[in-house]
RNA sequence: GGGCGGGUGGCAGAGUGGUUGAAUGCACCGGUCUUGAAAACCGGCAUGGGUGCAAGCCCAUCGGGGGUUCGAAUCCCUCCCCGCCCGCCA
């Protein structure tokens, strides 16, 4: 969501903006129906005016025992009353208009961020730790898996269909293994380890901004709620509505949740294997501050989340989004992409974004700067990291010639001593 | 799920139809006093919006939405949330 008053100062500003991201001028609509709203406004708030000074009349009136001239005044306020309600109601159905294309436009890039259409623009920042060579053809996960007896996609699709998988064994425990080493690291790192609903409503959703937009990729679970498609709503949600001391900020949270997601408009992309699934775990992080702040944030988050990784040995690389391919939300965006053998190349394991105000004027989460000056807080999420796929990527990059995989020191522990899965 | 009681400013808490946008206390800000601080005293102090160069003026807001009324924090309906009791349940 956006400031108006700043579009009205910097109309030419936000198309630039926009336009980086592959927008019309937004602009000029966006202005006229403003216009169009205060107008109307004006004329609703005089006949308000109106009716209020008339009605401490006619008890002034009544209190004198003057009938006639309450009487009189009566049909003064019945004519105002005309006007409010039928001014008022173009006004709140021009509201929703504005509303409505307000709510459907994205974040707008930070000055930084690289121009590009799509994710072949996207630039890379760094890159960590060397692809092994194999002296084998190194398998895909879910063969690996499979091969193990360990990865079921058949017995998943029997109950839920494609893109569900049931682990076993020491892939399922390998699963809870990988969120504890994360959870454990990420709360060392001082984030606060939170449980939170993952059933949520809908103005939840649009405060993170999956609503009102992109309601095809989410699960709608009875007739109030959604499953959450990252712990992001939940989290980031925590400080909706609220005016935080400043003290408490920066709030830094972090979870491991299921994430559910539709996948619709993913067809053919990714289909075997547990790359995209329904419903994965992910290990989030959230952070909550000052403005002043967020830059420092963001990259302090990056830093987390590219530790884990390093724990893991698993080579990566950093990415930095360009403007086409950044979230609707977010202002600035880092991905992580840890190396696939079997796909010879990186594929995304956590994407860590800067939302800005974005997110914290759809919620109205605020915090008290100074006395008598509430400020909007930022916001930022990313994964640290999403567990299925950080699973895919142990599969393979630690698997051995004879299917076996062997487990990576630092996981050992968390798996009760087993050195190799076989 | 059923019954009852609640939801008021940053917090606590008055207020049941007419200058109540809202008493009082705490917190906070400014000042007096003090070497300094505390205490005491004086003053200020909700949010969003419209309009204006500004001072200001105006509108809305007492959980959300709707209604009754000339006029609603106050009455009615509905939804949400909190508490307690009952039922059900991991």
């Amino acid at each position: 969501m956006f400031d108006i008053k700043a579009i009205r100062e910097n109309p030419d500003e936000f198309d630039r903006l926009w336009a980086k991201r592959g927008l019309e001028p937004q602009s000029k609509k966006i202005l006229d129906q403003d216009k169009l709203i205060r107008k109307a406004m004006q004329v609703v708030q005089e006949a308000e005016a109106a009716r209020n000074k008339a009605s401490k009349q006619i008890g002034a009136a009544m209190g004198k025992g003057d009938k006639e001239e309450a009487e009189r005044l009566k049909t003064e306020v019945a004519g105002a009353k005309n006007v409010i309600a039928a001014m008022g109601a173009q006004v709140d159905s021009e509201k929703a208009v504005l509303n409505d294309t307000l709510s459907s436009l994205p974040n707008v890039p930070v000055h930084d961020v690289p121009d590009g259409e799509s994710e072949d623009d996207n630039v890379e920042l760094s890159k960590w730790g060397e692809p092994r060579k194999f002296e084998f053809e190194p398998k895909d996960h879910s063969d690996l898996g499979e091969a193990l007896g360990m990865m079921d996609f058949e017995a998943a699709a029997k109950m839920s269909g494609s893109r569900f998988v049931v682990l076993r064994g020491a892939l399922s425990r390998m699963d809870r293994a990988l969120a504890a080493l994360m959870l454990d690291m990420q709360t060392e790192e001082g984030f606060e380890e939170t449980s939170p609903p993952f059933l949520v409503w809908p103005k939840a959703l649009y405060g993170t901004s999956q609503l009102p937009k992109f309601a095809e990729d989410l699960y709608k679970a009875g007739d109030d709620h959604y499953l959450i498609p990252t712990s992001e709503v939940s989290l980031t949600n925590t400080v909706r509505e609220s005016i935080l001391d400043s003290d408490v900020l920066p709030k830094r949270m972090t979870a491991n949740t299921p994430c559910f997601r539709s996948e619709a408009g993913s067809a053919g992309r990714d289909t075997t294997g547990m790359i995209r699934q329904h419903q994965f775990n992910k290990v989030e992080l959230v952070t909550i501050c000052k403005p002043e702040d967020s830059e420092a944030e963001h990259k302090n988050m990056l830093r987390c989340a590219e530790t884990v990784l390093q724990k893991l040995e698993l080579p990566y690389r950093v990415v930095e989004l360009c403007t086409g391919d950044l979230g609707f939300g977010a202002r600035k965006t880092y991905d992580l992409e840890v190396w696939l053998p079997s796909q010879d190349t990186y594929r995304e394991i956590s994407s860590i974004s800067n939302c800005g105000d974005f997110q914290a004027r759809r919620m109205n989460a605020r915090y008290k700067h100074a006395p008598k000056d509430n400020r909007f807080v930022h916001t930022l999420n990313g994964s640290g990291l999403a567990v299925g796929r950080t699973l895919v990527a142990v599969l393979e990059n630690y698997q051995n010639a004879d299917g076996t995989i062997t487990v990576p020191k630092a996981l050992v522990p968390y798996m009760g001593g087993l050195e190799v899965i076989s």
